[in-house]
DNA sequence: TTATGACGGTTTGTATACAAACTGTATTCA
DNA sequence: TGAATACAGTTTGTATACAAACCGTCATAA
């Protein structure tokens, strides 16, 4: 049952960082996690390696281990990339996808729409963290995985914030909305649609993220991203 | 002057994956590599593990680590991803580069083409590596940065077979002044232009691997990443 | 002949002891 | 008083011994 201990804390981990239940540069400590979960220094530490790569954790020589920093700095670059990053891989799931891949789909976006109905906040910004989690699944690209992945972490633990205080009404319903859209894109293999869908989306998360931690200067020239050439 | 041997076998196994001097899906023997480098197993495979996060080898539980495959299926998404990242790199740099970091790039862009006049296909191309290497410090943006490195390590060993066949003429001379152009970009901050500019130096690096290995129906629609919106 | 399974050697994974580096405190001297 | 330094305690990094998993070979049986 409690088989791989590995897997079990990298999970934990995971966990801990997106819910924000951890803060952002918050320090670790290896020999009480390490018996926490039963498993040595060793594997602990590849552990956090592995972790430090995808962009969880961050580590430094000779110093600990600490939860990835969200500092304005990392919220710019963040802004900068994330249309582009989300659009494509949108686009290519749209392009790529399977028709077991769009039934899983479907089954989390069910999940998601549950966790909206209740008041838990984590429970929101997880599923709504899984379903582009599977929508980068079915877009099949090695090379943009990587950067979608740190882009959807922070996403989450930045959307933390708005999740929970948020009621379960109008934005809420709006980004299901969206979702299901999505889904008949995909499922379309319509892949302009797919990339709009993922803007639009996308520019529904910056309104809401605006309210609580964007610096104004950034609001500007977001769109030139998307759209081609700028003037 | 030795002194960090952990850096030191990092950069060893770079270099040896980026010039195929290892084959894509060679094993990697710990032991031996243990021994030649005098370092213990420990943190040589936290180095093997680091590798692994960047895309240089690959990893798969209770396996040895091999250099990271090179297939047909890679390719695909190669092609699918590439030129829109690199042009926002270029984009990125031009808008963020310093004034240091400009002069660094001409350092490097000298050396490019001292290793252009020489006949050594492994300087050549691991000179134009640094080139797009710098590129993407400029652009200092950490989102984008996974996604660009594990493009540019497989467009290096891709680009060896051209590197190496081709004489010191034409094509070569081509790419060089797509760097200088790309220098003027960057240093007049031109974001457009730069943006431009990627995609050009894309499309001849596409046209060069075309001789060598590009399966011929990938290469209908590349364009669509780069211009916005596909009819 | 072909499939199945046991066995030994090799390789990968983990625990642990030890070494090196860092951090904060206290002491010294200007 | 304040800066510099030495020291002790803690944490991170490495070596090594041992355990677990894999792989090729051979034997056995259908």
């Amino acid at each position: 049952m409690t088989k791989d201990k590995k897997q079990q804390l990298s999970e934990a981990i995971q966990h801990n960082v997106l819910t924000l239940h951890w803060a952002p540069g918050q320090d670790l400590d290896e020999s009480s996690l390490s018996l926490q979960f039963g498993l040595s220094r060793t594997p602990l530490r590849e552990v956090f390696r592995d972790l430090a790569g995808q962009g969880f954790l961050s580590q430094k020589q000779h110093r600990n281990t600490r939860v990835a920093e969200l500092s304005h700095q990392t919220l710019r670059e963040f802004f900068q990339a994330a249309p582009m990053i989300y659009s494509a891989i949108m686009r290519l799931a749209a392009e790529n996808r399977t028709s077991a891949q769009v039934e899983q789909l479907e089954v989390i976006q069910e999940d998601f729409e549950q966790a909206l109905a209740s008041a838990d906040g984590q429970a929101r910004s997880l599923a709504n963290h899984r379903f582009h989690q599977q929508t980068a699944l079915m877009a099949n690209n090695r090379y943009l995985l990587p950067s979608f992945e740190r882009l959807l972490i922070d996403h989450t633990r930045i959307g933390q914030t708005f999740f929970r205080t948020a009621g379960p009404d109008q934005p809420m319903s709006e980004a299901s909305d969206h979702h299901r859209q999505m889904i008949a894109a995909i499922s379309a293999g319509d892949v302009a649609r797919a990339g709009d869908l993922a803007i639009e989306h996308w520019n529904l998360s910056r309104a809401q993220f605006a309210q609580f931690v964007m610096p104004q200067s950034l609001d500007a020239n977001l769109g030139q991203w998307i759209q081609g050439e700028p003037s």
